[in-house]
RNA sequence: GGGCGCGUAGCUCAACGGCAGAGCAGUGGCCUUUUAAGCCAUUGGUUCUGGGUUCGAAUCCCAGCGCGCUCACCA
């Protein structure tokens, strides 16, 4: 059972007192004619004398008690309206019962006539009111002062990173911009479907349990069909799905989904986190690439109204065309060193060192790459840009060019130095994708999670036919912190992953 | 997983080896145009948890839990 505060305590003896007086504190149905914004634009575009009714409901904010007045602000979906009881109107007994049984956090409704108070704001003179629902616990409730600039500074707001993501509703309920934050994220998945259905691509949606896992270099949470008695996986991509769709002649495919990786979490990682990915049949890295920057454009302007966003006090431009940076070209800008003329691990190395860096020892030519990238190049890349033509060393997955196998087409977009999306042109050569299936069977059989498993039906399925196609893939969840102007992953999840949540631990 | 930092009233924070405090919220009172309303009075604490040092610990030490930053792992 809860453990009451003693503020909780006397505001069930406030319900009890109600039942007491034979009102419910928790009535079944609401009556509402306006929201507050309807009844502030209604009043304020009525004739000189006019009088404006209104049955408002909403969720008490502020109250400002003055012996036979009070002021009190309500706040509802569409923002915030002051009501006004005066013993005129109600009766002291009224007045009196306003401010003995209800609290801020409480739901009320309130009926009555608008006028304007001697500071000119748009008000609702209230006539009668009624308890929607009483709130036990009081709200982490902040004040907001308007200076006299008009900006609004807000004073003991709830502010606790940690406690606004476990109590998010407490969040939600007290603080106006994590709504909008919330409302920004919907605009984002709006605005991508918005555009793939007019370029016209299918949403589909696809398995989340899966037999077998794939698609992505990464460990999957495992789970168990009690009556089938199967192991099962929750996807780590929807890649091999998605693929399949393609030999179903399905040319274009997405999915906005969740996907589940059993890793580390981070200010940009969660468990479980929102990927978009499609799939173009007869279409390469390159036409990905334009579609990519028209999509990510498209969705900055619908969501904040301009290509140009400030992340974190930068301001990133979205417009198309990106910067485009091929990985050779901007690595030996960066560091002065030719990956193409070293072909191993020893003799980038010394490459490395010679020019004045610091790798790390004993590392492959792949490794060596990745830490040349995340080093001296990735952390330029503030702008939009897109850095294209991996080595295959650290892509096993994308199709080599032609006539130079020892790169594949592959892109990865990168905005205020991060990675956003990657994309490549797909495999789509059933035997040499099932001698990588092998390959990387064999890399990884040390260890027994990343070790990605032979696929048998997607083989066969690539066994029918694949058209060439471009690939993609996107963490919705970085973007929408970019267009949110959020540092963190767990700003723009409603309810992210935290530990010790609800549940105990053995 | 490593390093650094933080955890005090419902919320925002002070106190940094010597009686655990303030503002807001709450409670009681005054107040008929307030808006962080004001004035008077007042309630409220396992100082994250468990050990230790000390005459004395919110404060110092150790361990744990949680969060943040960072590195590593990881796309």
């Amino acid at each position: 059972m809860a453990d009451y505060t003693s503020l909780e305590k006397i505001r069930l003896e406030k319900i009890e007192e109600l039942r007491a007086e034979g009102i419910e504190p928790y009535p079944t149905r609401a009556e509402r004619t306006h929201t507050s914004a309807q009844a502030i634009s209604g009043f304020e575009a009525a004739v000189e004398g006019a009088e404006v009714r209104a049955t408002l409901a909403g969720r008490i904010r502020a109250t400002r008690p003055m012996g036979k007045l009070t002021f009190a602000h309500i706040e509802d979906g569409a923002g915030r309206i002051q009501l006004f009881l005066r013993v005129n109107e109600l009766g002291q007994e009224q007045v009196d019962f306003f401010n003995r049984a209800f609290d801020i956090g409480d739901f009320i409704q309130a009926a009555g006539v608008m006028m304007r108070t001697r500071t000119g704001e748009a008000t609702l003179l209230v006539h009668e009111f009624r308890m929607l629902a009483k709130a036990v616990s009081p709200l982490p409730a902040a004040k907001d002062e308007t200076l006299e600039d008009g900006t609004v500074v807000r004073h003991a707001a709830l502010e606790d990173s940690e406690l606004r993501a476990r109590q998010r509703y407490a969040d939600l309920a007290v603080n106006p911009q994590t709504r909008e934050t919330f409302r920004k994220r919907a605009a984002v998945l709006r605005s991508l479907r918005a555009f793939l259905d007019g370029e016209g691509f299918l949403e589909v949606e696809t398995p989340i349990l899966q037999p077998i896992y794939g698609g992505a270099a990464a460990k999957p949470f495992t789970t168990f069909h009690n009556q089938l008695k199967q192991q099962l996986y929750l996807r780590i991509s929807f890649e091999l799905y998605l693929k399949r769709l393609l030999v179903g002649n399905l040319e274009r495919v997405y999915e906005i989904g969740r996907d589940f990786r059993n890793e580390g979490v981070s200010y940009k990682h969660n468990p479980e986190f929102t990927q978009l990915e499609f799939y173009w049949a007869y279409a390469d890295y390159l036409q990905v690439m334009d579609l990519t920057e028209r999509m990510v454009s498209f969705a900055a302007k619908e969501v904040t109204g301009s290509y140009k966003v400030v992340y974190q006090g930068t301001e990133i431009d979205f417009t198309p065309p990106w910067k485009r940076i091929e990985m050779r070209a901007g690595l030996l800008e960066a560091t002065g060193v030719d990956i193409y003329a070293h072909a191993d691990g020893d003799s980038l190395a010394a490459a490395l060192k010679a020019a004045g860096k610091n790798p790390p020892a004993d590392a492959p030519r792949g490794k060596l790459i990745d830490w040349m990238l995340s080093e001296f190049l990735e952390p330029k890349l503030v702008q939009p840009t897109f850095l294209y033509d991996y080595p295959r060393d650290i892509s096993p997955l994308a199709k080599s060019r032609p006539g130079d196998p020892l790169t594949v087409e592959r892109f990865e977009g990168y905005v205020a130095g991060f990675e956003l999306c990657n994309a490549f042109t797909e495999l789509n050569d059933p035997l040499d994708q099932e001698s990588r299936f092998i390959e990387m069977g064999r890399d990884y059989a040390a260890d027994d999670e990343e070790r990605h498993p032979m696929d048998e039906d997607y083989l066969r399925a690539m066994r029918y036919g694949m058209p060439p196609n471009g690939g993609f893939g996107m963490g919705v969840d970085r973007l929408t912190m970019l267009l949110t102007d959020k540092h963190s992953i767990r700003e723009v999840l409603l309810f992210p992953h935290l530990r010790s949540g609800a549940s105990e631990e053995e």
